[in-house]
DNA sequence: TAGATAGCATAGATATTAGCTATGAATTGC
DNA sequence: GCAATTCATAGCTAATATCTATGCTATCTA
């Protein structure tokens, strides 16, 4: 059975004449005839009548006709979906974010893609690094958005924006009033820290073991909101990136040497981005990662 | 587009390899990887992800599938719905009879057949029978039960039953009494007949038109009922096949050449019969009509 | 690190087949 | 009776689905 026969059946189930038939698909009446007839043969049994005007449908080709036709209109379905696909006017992207930036980074670049793409679908997800990392590879996600511990083996990235992380403290602190504050001086305070895995407190640990010292750590959270609430009720210290500052802390930088982290829009190196997955990189990318 | 790409398509994505795929459908992997190549260029995108251990679908690919898969669907439900109609596990067959019949020689017909096809659906329809010659000719019957009348040209018959006409007369009639009459006795009757174009109108025309005379017709009707309710009222009398003898009248024979109607199941001549309607036909032909 | 394995793509040969033109057979209309 | 219509058949050609053999790359193993 093939799809060329389908159409030609329904083009003499349409104009009741194997001859206009043949005219209305662009083949000839022979080349029409020969396919009906392996159609027929193959579906064991006729689907049309042939007379001498025409031809008209046996009770079988009436029974296979509204097959044929919904077997054609799936296929034309079809293409219309990819076409709509392709051209942004459907579709569905994934994009994974560290829950400390989502707050302040995806609003932009969202309410930017929503304007441009109204028909496509962003699901968004909100994991660490190494979780979006994985959801990258298993594509759960098509994008992420993610620091240096969402990198890796099967991932690849372009570079969204570097921020500088800044001592948070609370604001009766004794460094408080300062604008810089030399890390060695740190080496006694109380920490406040991202639970283990979470980007960026690996890079404190690393600032920590340059200098050959552990961290007195007092408390550790998976929410950033919770580290600074903690910080803010004078528990510790911490290093928190900019985009989080708030009122009731006090924030100094780091010297002589500032800390940074960077945050990467990252996709599975293997992948073939779907267009709308393309469409939000670009303005990913464009944008910086900056409101 | 073709439907064996489709079925490949579908392969890859359930088995997530080429080569599983391949060995699935019984082809080699190349023939497998050429054909959903010329799928995705047709297609204008890819459709699946080729990767080091295996083959995932795209958004592309995951948003054809359902497409692809209800066409193969369609296809074999195509093929089940045929092999049913064959296998008369359904079907539709029409069956047309002169209303002068059908109380009388369907009801056996209609239970045999029932009984042994079930799933098929009987459509009558009663007309006379040049109306039903029409109806066979357009296919809105595929068989039917007539007289002569319903015969001609590109109707192809056979014989059902052959029936006595009877002289129908008011139990208080002068001939009431008699076995049987000689048609000559006949001249001065008033006669009830059905209206010109009724199938055996023409027979009892045709009889008067042998003795040179012209009944003399004092009430026409369509009903075979109505003919006889007014003969029970003493309005005149009538011939009637004997199958619609009733109480209230009294019957006689025509003597010495009883005048028959002859009933025959009629097709039209190209007709591919179907397989509900050859059952049919076997039934009528092998119960003669014969309750 | 070299070799083996797995997975898909490419190349070239072959066999099937969809399509064409030409023609035939049967019927209808003037 | 001739022309026109309609579908089927025959023979040829070109397209193509498939095959085997091979290449390429990444992963696993000794």
């Amino acid at each position: 059975m093939e799809i060329h026969q389908l159409r030609y059946f329904l083009a003499v189930a349409e104009t009741a004449s194997f001859t206009r038939a043949a005219k209305f698909c662009h083949v000839s009446q022979p080349s029409l005839s020969i396919q009906l007839a392996k159609l027929e043969a193959e579906l064991g049994g006729a689907l049309l009548e042939r007379g001498r005007k025409g031809a008209r449908l046996t009770q079988r080709g009436e029974r296979f006709k509204p097959r044929a036709s919904e077997v054609l209109s799936q296929l034309e379905l079809a293409r219309q979906e990819l076409g709509d696909l392709d051209g942004l006017k459907a579709g569905r992207v994934g994009l994974g974010c560290l829950p400390t930036t989502g707050a302040f980074v995806l609003p932009p670049l969202l309410k930017a893609y929503r304007q441009a793409y109204p028909g496509v679908q962003v699901v968004l997800r909100e994991d660490s690094s190494p979780g979006l990392r994985q959801a990258l590879l298993d594509g759960e996600v098509d994008l992420a958005i993610v620091d240096e511990a969402g990198l890796g083996v099967g991932i690849g990235s372009a570079p969204l924006l570097v921020e500088p992380l800044l001592l948070a403290l609370p604001s009766k602190h004794r460094l408080a009033k300062r604008s810089s504050v030399r890390f060695g001086e740190l080496a006694a305070e109380a920490w406040v820290l991202m639970k283990p895995g979470h980007g960026f407190r690996v890079i404190v640990n690393r600032l920590f073991a340059d200098l050959g010292m552990v961290p007195k750590v007092v408390f550790e959270s998976d929410e950033i909101a919770t580290v600074q609430a903690l910080i803010a009720a004078g528990m510790g210290i911490s290093l928190v990136p900019r985009m989080v500052k708030r009122s009731g802390l006090a924030y100094a930088r780091i010297a002589p040497v500032q800390p940074t982290r960077s945050l990467a829009l990252a996709w599975r190196s293997g992948a073939a981005l779907s267009a709308a997955a393309t469409a939000l990189k670009a303005i990913c990318i464009a944008q910086g990662g900056k409101p």
